[in-house]
Parts: C-alpha cells; sequence; structure tokens
DNA sequence: ATTATTGTTGGTAG
DNA sequence: TCTACCAACAATAA
C-alpha cells in the first residue's frame, strides 16, 4: 500500500503497536524481502526495544536500542497489521512484543515480494539519496524549480514521481496532484513556470492530506477515494471533460484534456 | 487466457 | 557526473 499517504498511516499505526515495545520474538521468511539475511535480522533485533519510527518519502525506518536501523519499502503489495495466532496469507515477517506486560503481535504481509526490510548500522543510500519529504519538510519552491529546470525531456509527471527530486510521490498522488493544478501531466518538467511550481505544490499538499485524512477514516470502502486516477472514461469532476488514459513513462496516467493545460 | 497493477533498481546509452 | 530509457522483479484480481 505504497505513496506517502498509505506510508504515513502506517507509520502512524506502527508507532503505536511497536514503539517503546521490546521484540520477543519475531520470525523472518523470505531472503528477497529480509536483508542481508532472514536469520541476520531475526539474531539481530530478537530483545530489542524499538526506540523510533520514521519515515522519509515511501520509505519507513526502524530505530532499536542498541542503534541497529531496519529501513523498510513496503513495494507494491506490502503492508503491516496486527498478527493473530494463525500465520496470515503472504505474512512474510512477524513480530512478538511486550510492553508493559502486555503482548501482541505484528506481521508483515506482501504477496508480491517487492517489499524490503534491510539491517543497517547507518542510513542506506536509498533512504539518504531521498529528496524532501512533502509532509515533514514541506516542499521548497527554489529547490524544486532548480531540480524541474534540469529535466529537459521528461515529463512533469515523471519529473514528480523521482524521489530524488520529491520523496514519496508516486503515480496516484503524480495524477491527483498534477489535475488540481490543472496541468496536463505530459507537459515538460522544464516549462513550469514559477507560477505553475508554486500550483503544483499545493495540489501536492492538498492530494496528501486528503489522502491522509481518508485512511485515517478508516474506511476501508474498496471503491476508488481518488478523483481522477483509475477513472478513465468518466466525467473530470471539475469541467465535465471526459478523462483520458494513455502510458507516461511505463505508468497509466489519467489527465483531463479539458482543464489541464499542456505546456511545452 | 489476457491484461493491468499504488515501485525501485541496475544496466546501458548518451 | 547527470539525465533518460527499459527490462526485471512477482503474484494477484478483474
Amino acid at each position: 500500500m505504497p505513496e506517502l499517504p498509505e506510508v504515513e498511516h502506517t507509520r502512524r499505526n506502527l508507532v503505536r503497536w511497536m514503539k517503546g515495545a521490546r521484540i520477543t520474538h519475531m520470525t523472518a521468511t523470505d531472503a528477497r524481502i529480509a536483508k542481508p539475511s532472514p536469520r541476520a535480522l531475526v539474531t539481530r533485533l530478537t530483545g530489542r526495544v524499538v526506540s523510533a519510527i520514521d519515515r522519509k518519502g515511501k520509505w519507513l525506518r526502524f530505530v532499536l536500542d542498541d542503534g541497529a536501523r531496519v529501513f523498510c519499502h513496503l513495494g507494491m503489495t506490502g503492508w503491516f497489521e496486527p498478527g493473530g495466532a494463525e500465520p496470515l496469507r503472504f505474512e512474510r515477517a512477524s513480530f512478538d512484543l511486550v510492553k508493559k506486560q502486555k503482548r501482541s503481535r505484528v506481521s508483515y504481509v506482501d504477496s508480491r515480494r517487492w517489499g524490503r526490510m534491510e539491517l543497517a548500522q547507518e542510513d542506506i543510500p536509498s533512504w539518504t539519496r531521498l529528496g524532501p519529504d512533502p509532509l515533514s519538510d514541506g516542499i521548497d519552491l527554489e529547490l524544486l524549480a532548480t531540480k524541474l529546470a534540469r529535466r529537459k525531456k521528461s515529463s512533469i509527471k515523471e519529473a514528480l514521481m523521482d524521489q530524488t527530486v520529491l520523496a514519496g510521490v508516486g503515480n496516484i498522488q503524480a495524477i491527483e496532484a498534477l489535475w488540481k493544478a490543472k496541468i496536463d501531466p505530459r507537459s515538460r518538467a522544464g516549462a513550469m513556470t514559477v507560477k505553475d511550481i508554486r500550483t503544483i505544490a499545493k495540489g501536492i499538499d492538498w492530494t496528501i492530506a486528503r489522502t491522509i485524512a481518508d485512511w485515517a477514516k478508516g474506511d476501508e470502502g474498496e471503491d476508488n477515494p481518488f478523483l481522477v486516477y483509475g477513472r478513465k472514461g468518466t466525467p473530470c469532476p471539475r469541467c465535465k471533460t471526459l478523462l483520458r488514459r494513455a502510458e507516461l513513462g511505463g505508468r497509466t496516467t489519467t489527465w483531463c484534456t479539458g482543464c489541464q493545460a499542456l505546456k511545452r
């Protein structure tokens, strides 16, 4: 469940479930996910207390009481949930916890196995490489303008999804933000004016806040909560033009040809 | 059976 | 050194 808002929602859950708790027992079953190996992860974490859980972009960082760190990415299909007695379907790791004599269990589930749980002593490149996080750092317009100006060929949507430009904006959030900003996702990144960039930043803030609020409601309402993403062929909520879909940089993109201006 | 999917990485070319 | 492009990764749901 992996863009900034979902990962932030996950982080808030994990803080409630795990912060200050001691890991009394854990499992890790998949060598593709647990690095450097499931065994190394289990050995190093068992008996430790979780002192902090941070997020940057789509990455999570667990800090343990002895300084060890675990960097976690949910990939495309990873999530955490309270675990029961029986292992869940596609469970790849689990934590037995104790905090003030209360015991609990948290599971990591990931059908597609693109997620990561990487043990390290220091911050890893995947983490340090990330650009500013729109939610926790805010969007620096000057810096964003500089980075976009360097993109001579790529579209504004692809540039926004580059994790070194802004950390945490993925396909859905980029689509929603550009719709809000009334900018065609195919527009060249380098063609954005200062005003465009300000509008895009507002669009990003808007969609992130909106999606986090949706998650906080906890509806788990299975229907699409987004205004534009996945709504090809339906009327634009703003101008009623039928939404169009195309591929951009290998990712499905939906937008409105009626009210999103193309700038080349 | 076919198609689409919320993401990152590593290789290659320029 | 930086940008741009693409295949690979894997498993499910419609």
